[in-house]
DNA sequence: TTTATTTGTCTATTTATCTAGACAACTAGA
DNA sequence: TCTAGTTGTCTAGATAAATAGACAAATAAA
């Protein structure tokens, strides 16, 4: 008999739908693949079975469910994706067993004076020239996540058009002699999505995001790249790999 | 002019409480440390300035603002806690200009056949004895988060006895004759917090909870711990460390 | 003291959410 | 074909959230 809790600020139907989409992910339906019967729900919740159908209504709408007149409630999507971040994390790499194919899609692109946490993340003088990328990233033709990153205007003046020529970062930072680099650090935190990554991601409001504040430096130590991505909290987990793998 | 959503699940005082718990992390309202006043924030919100009493009250209820008749509201929290996670991550080590003292409460212990997931990640038969800790774990005096770990049954057998001597888990695996081990894996989401986690962390509902499951291995690659661990997302934010620091 | 600005409390009304019940539409199995 | 069990749709009413306005109480500065 799971709970619910009145006058919260949270509807009855948003936290029972946070609750199913919570038991389908640790598989407490997996038997026949469906849900219980709205009924039965409705007594779990101790709520009206209008309660549960709406519910179920916005889980329809995320496509984690199915329904079917007569018949019953579907799953149909059941895990999140994976998305690695370890000391090599390129952004286009697939790792097998775990997310596939990505892309990126540039928003807009600025040079611009850096913001004082961009100049302190860079290791720049306050005021700088930076380079901004706001991309929109998908991961398994879903839509995954909205990235804004910053590079040294000095050193990566026409980063910008670099980028429509090669594509990847990787392939842009090889373009300026820098063969490899890496992950120095990586700040997580987590917030219900604000109005822009609602947008960007098509969520629903009220939705979750992870967010992932990072620091890429060159073989030097140098920064090359600070980022700020933020990702849809149900899609989505993030898989740290701290040097040696041993995960399955 | 900030954007609240109708009809989202969401109660209006509860959007507006997370974005202003937001805006005062990103150090907004840093010049005189108060929030503006009640009808300018319903103005920048577009409601009633009954509404945005309401998301001050819930606020003020979390310690994150104070409010005085006259006068204004007041911010009296302004940053989540740094949790670091890495290689060498310990529970009961300090790191400097990050989070403080912590102390770990063990609410119960079993011992148990592992169930398959807990089996898998610490490479043992299925079904063989495991011990089962869970704990509630405070830093800086605050409730941060809740934890269930897992242990070789066979090879630990009296660790649940030793964690009353201890009190580390690093000193019981020195007991153990394990002088090192390292985190070989962490996996990072974010949830909708469940009633335990609720109750636990003595969360509201609908607050957000970060999830990590991490695996410890020692020094000859062999996993010894296995972890599920639930933090306030409110409170905390998680701090990879990909083994070069250079962060500030 | 006076004034402007702030938060606190009260009443009333509107709108959204939740409950309750009845019955239709569809499915699967006896 | 019949029946039990499922989801879909409608009406009505109760409860909670949000709006609107008036005025009190406290503060700070002129």
């Amino acid at each position: 008999m799971d709970n619910v809790e009145r006058r919260s600020g949270i509807s009855l139907w948003r936290q029972i739908a946070d609750q199913i989409r919570i038991a389908i992910s640790n598989g407490e339906f997996d038997g026949n693949n469906m849900l219980p019967g709205e009924i039965a729900l409705a007594k779990r919740f101790s709520v009206n079975r209008h309660t549960v159908r709406s519910a179920i209504a916005s889980l329809t709408q995320e496509g984690v469910v199915r329904v079917e007149q007569g018949r019953g409630t579907f799953i149909e999507r059941r895990e999140r994706l994976q998305y690695p971040i370890g000391r090599r994390t390129r952004f286009s790499e697939g790792l097998a067993g775990k997310i596939g194919p990505r892309d990126r899609h540039l928003k807009n692109h600025t040079l611009q004076p850096a913001p004082a946490f961009v100049s302190t993340a860079l290791q720049l003088a306050p005021g700088a020239p930076v380079v901004q990328l706001e991309t929109v990233n998908t991961a398994d033709d879903q839509l995954v996540s909205r990235a804004i990153s910053w590079f040294d205007g000095e050193r990566f003046s026409d980063f910008a058009d670099r980028y429509v020529e090669y594509g990847s970062i990787t392939a842009i930072f090889k373009s300026y002699g820098i063969d490899d680099y890496i992950r120095v650090s990586t700040r997580i935190s987590a917030h219900h999505a604000d109005s822009t990554t609602l947008e960007d991601l098509q969520l629903s409001p009220g939705a979750i995001m992870l967010r992932t504040e990072a620091i890429n430096a060159d073989m030097n130590g140098r920064p090359v790249e600070y980022s700020h991505s933020y990702f849809a909290a149900d899609r989505i987990e993030l898989d740290i790999d701290h040097g040696t793998a041993l995960r399955a």
